[in-house]
DNA sequence: TTGTACGCGTTATCAC
DNA sequence: GTGATAACGCGTACAA
């Protein structure tokens, strides 16, 4: 219960608690018998340093903060163990931390501020809309993974890393195309979207208006209010509705590949098959794109490279070199069975 | 940069230290219109309080910690929504953890008990060896989830919930066997697996002995040391070994879900069609399961109900009443489309 | 109802 | 190389 503080340490081994404090973060000035006979009751006595102590003194945590925005989000996942990797080996510690869908991630990261001191912040995803005094609240660099942060903010408080999404969505959709494809259905996100979603979409528009085919709004299935449109119920339900609805397309493009799982399986319960009757596109490249059967046609993003990038960006702007950059990547179109050329 | 604490609030609105924290503690016994003003003057600055400092001073912060094993584990995505529902819809705050896959949780969650005192801890997944010893350092009441904590630890020290895996093992296997495969292949986990993977490769042996099949010691294909068991490449890599090596097996017995679905690709790539050459069975009933071409049949645990039950056990634990339990689910045999009977 | 002052466990800054 | 001691920002007796 009482717990066991540095005073009990410094009392048990005869020394000032300074002395200790200097054991235990390897400060260069103490006798090294000291220092071992110090670790030694540590461990005999299963010595926690309370790290909120800690944070409450220092100024700085050689810590490398990551926020991310829904855990749950599988695209992230392999971009977190990238990060962690670079992180430790530069002999930083990690932290993770999630936001709520409903929170905002600045007001978060303000309060992780105050309370570990990270000396860098990434964050992976993300709203588009920020306002740019509170976002020059922040006083640790950070890196914005994804998504750019909106026309409000000066491009100078930050850096970002993200794929040209316009372009993606604009590519895909000429592809499909390019293989005669002209019904092109696209799964979108909610319609008052203003991130990735609205671009990816805004790919698709300009796709099919530069090759002149005109728009047909019914095909295009907003996600409702209250649903996560990246979902693969998301999917299943619109696609459904599509079908039953007796609309005709030749084909899906879908917000992401995890919607598409859904999608696969809606055109599947319809007794339709892959890519027979309807081809399925979408973006994101998971691994689990091409485990799945049909294994997907996708826009890959580089997330192994977008990581490594952002740890570099981040880790110079900490060492003090560099500036804020904004690099943008490109998806890669990743050929799978789902899509097929018709006539 | 010199961050804006307190002390700015109280000399702002030119009240004491105490009142401003009255004021964003929601004590009662402050003037109605001070509380206000304290805190127009708190939301104009943007004052953010220093969570180290809480906690350094607090004995116990109405806080939730749920530590997670591998946060890339698809299964435990849902659980966590349900335990963070449960625990803001009775006010307690909610704090997810990640600890490595290297890492002693238990270690990790004596120094959050230190940093956050937290009242209550969850544990998602874990490791089946600690010692007693150490496990009584906790002082905060824990549920342990999907697992137990081993032999060597009083049952009377922490609650669990988890599935029989045993039985599940045992069921599956038994099903299969029912439906006339005698040639069983299990994906397994490591040779070394004391956890989950040993208990469900206990019941599928001990099915095959009630049903008097012989164990074939090449048809355990256990994962290589380094690697993830449980992870699409591993389930991948072993059965395109054993269909190139040819030897037979009309059944794969898959140790996850997602393992599987690199077993399903890997029948896939060799030509072969599910369940037509080989059925897949496994053990999870991920939604992911449910969207698979084919659908998986699998051992679906009740995620819902264990984190449910998880939390009230939890939560009474808190309350004073109730005593450590130890729930045991069963897992729900669920039939996809991955299995056929054979003749 | 409000303000003052102390202490939480640690690190940094001094002297020694 | 080491030991006092003053912060760090906040909550909370206790006094007013």
């Amino acid at each position: 219960m009482e717990s066991f503080t540095i005073k009990d340490v410094a009392r048990i081994c005869g020394v000032g608690v300074s002395t200790v404090s200097r054991a235990i973060n390897n400060h260069p000035d103490i006798n090294p018998q000291t220092r071992q006979r110090i670790m030694e009751v540590i461990k005999q006595n299963g010595y926690i340093p309370n790290n909120s102590a800690r944070n409450l003194k220092r100024t700085e945590s050689r810590t490398i903060a990551v926020l991310i925005r829904g855990i749950t989000n599988p695209f992230f996942q392999e971009m977190i163990k990238t990060i962690e990797q670079i992180t430790e080996r530069r002999r930083y510690s990690f932290l993770l931390q999630q936001v709520d869908e409903e929170d905002d991630e600045i007001e978060a990261a303000l309060e992780l501020e105050k309370e570990k001191k990270p000396c860098g912040i990434v964050f992976l995803g993300g709203t588009y809309t920020h306002k740019e005094e509170k976002v020059r609240k922040l006083k640790a660099p950070f890196v914005v993974c994804t998504i750019t942060l909106g026309p409000d903010v000066s491009q100078d408080l930050y850096s970002s890393v993200a794929i040209d999404d316009v372009l993606a969505g604009y590519e895909m959709t000429s592809h499909l195309i390019s293989l005669g494809h002209k019904k092109i259905a696209m799964v979108a996100a909610r319609e008052d979207d203003r991130a990735i979603g609205r671009m990816r979409l805004e790919g698709y528009c300009k796709a099919l208006e530069d090759h002149g085919i005109p728009l047909d709004p019914e095909l295009v299935l907003y996600a409702e209010k209250g649903q996560n449109a990246y979902s693969m119920a998301n999917g299943y339900q619109k696609v459904s509705q599509f079908i039953q609805s007796g609309k005709e397309a030749t084909a899906f493009l879908v917000i992401s590949d995890n919607a598409a799982f859904g999608v696969c399986k809606a055109i599947r319960d319809a007794g339709k098959s892959i890519p027979e009757d309807y081809s399925v596109a979408s973006f994101d490249g998971l691994e689990m794109a091409s485990y799945y059967n049909p294994t997907l046609t996708t826009m890959k993003q580089p997330r192994e490279k977008m990581a490594v990038e952002a740890m570099e960006i981040l880790l110079d702007l900490i060492d003090g070199y560099g500036q804020n950059q904004h690099r943008v990547f490109q998806a890669q179109l990743t050929e799978g069975e789902s899509v097929r050329r018709i006539d």
